[in-house]
DNA sequence: TCAGGATGTGAATTAGTGCTCACATTATTA
DNA sequence: TAATAATGTGAGCACTAATTCACATCCTGA
């Protein structure tokens, strides 16, 4: 029950655009329905093509979704690696949560669905393992820079700190989807003033002087 | 498709056992498999009875789920009307959060299924609402004592904070409720840590002063 | 005691959804 | 052009799960 390549590749430029409005279609459904009220005939039918051609190249549901959130991982970490350096880090962890929530918003609204996967869970599947992989492709940069700009922090406090910081980002973004614009700034902003007294309580300890980075300690 | 008085009563005995015993199955079944996995078949089998006599006295599994969560309510109005005092808010809002994750904490050890419905959403009908009215259970009495604790906060900025404060508890519980006792440990003191923190920064600013207060933080 | 209401039962009904398959159509290649 | 491969289609199968219903059994009041 995996997503193994049991199906045809695509080889036509026919199919290879099937495919892609395929792809679409299962991410706008998934911004407008959600991931429990999502339906292969209803991808079919918006995509305007049939059951069987869904089945055609993807071996089942979730493999469709997973590689709808392939897609979004691509996108995320182009955005990250542009805008999570070092030097934010050292400046601030305020500034830091600012950059990072304003990033996934940013994504959020220009990416139909994105914000339904990011935002929620509980796929199954090989969709569960991209959704996984899609929030360590948020952790993993960020622990990493927080590493480096605040190596006093130990490995354990700063994985929850992490962990904290994901799912109150993901609930809250999720929460403010629903409220119409001015109450979703709200949200935000709240969300980035609880999220920069919470990091700074933990991470704002060495003062951010020289570039060098002491060795670690503890 | 809602909770009405279309299904009988349970006037015999017999029948008000049976009707708790499936009340008691579903709480269990709440907290085995969760919400999306809950079936009648297997709230009847674990009570010990057959589908049927669910719907001599539901109308349907939604209102089951409903009922459970009414249970639930009364027993957290219960804790919080012991526990959520002005004199506590008025001492600090750090210590208000603490005593306000360590009861939903308590309620969720005791209580089968608690978590599942608090942590939760997303349940259709009757049973959605009640969840709606567990959340405002939460929510009013806590805002009301910051009100009467801290007048000079607005209004609207208190119903912005218990939103952040509900959705981020609720998130974090979840989250820690899949994780080994000490780790959980670990979330909650993190969560009391964030929440702490937020919730002083818009709510510290009157000092408090005809009650006496001993202030015992790190 | 016994009639009628209350309760208990589970096979059958209903309905939604993932997915398959036999067949149709279109593209590529020799 | 004709054979072969690639692609497209959608009715129908398989499965699950909520809910109903005709019938059986239990209880209570007169």
């Amino acid at each position: 029950m995996m997503d193994n390549t049991k199906r045809r590749r695509p080889r036509q430029k026919r199919s290879q655009r099937r495919v892609a409005s395929i792809l679409d279609a299962a991410a706008e459904l998934l911004e407008e329905v959600g991931y429990r009220a999502l339906t292969t005939n209803a991808i079919a039918a918006k995509a305007g093509t049939s059951i069987g051609s869904i089945y055609q190249f993807f071996p089942n549901k979730n493999a469709v979704v997973a590689e709808v959130v392939r897609g979004f991982r691509n996108q995320l970490d182009l955005i990250l690696d542009q805008v999570l350096t070092v030097d934010l880090a050292r400046q601030s962890v305020t500034r830091l949560v600012d950059v990072l929530v304003d990033s996934l918003e940013g994504l959020a609204a220009a990416t139909p669905g994105f914000g339904s996967i990011f935002t929620g869970s509980k796929f199954g599947g090989s969709a569960e393992e991209q959704a996984l992989e899609l929030e360590k492709d948020i952790i993993e940069p960020l622990s990493d820079l927080l590493a480096q700009a605040y190596p006093n922090v130990s490995d354990e406090q700063r994985r929850l700190c992490m962990l904290v910081v994901t799912e109150t980002t993901k609930v809250l973004m999720s929460r403010a989807a629903v409220e119409d614009r001015e109450t979703q700034r709200k949200i935000r902003q709240e969300l980035k003033r609880m999220l920069g007294l919470y990091l700074a309580s933990h991470f704002e300890a060495p003062r951010r002087r020289g570039t060098r980075s002491r060795k670690s300690k503890k």
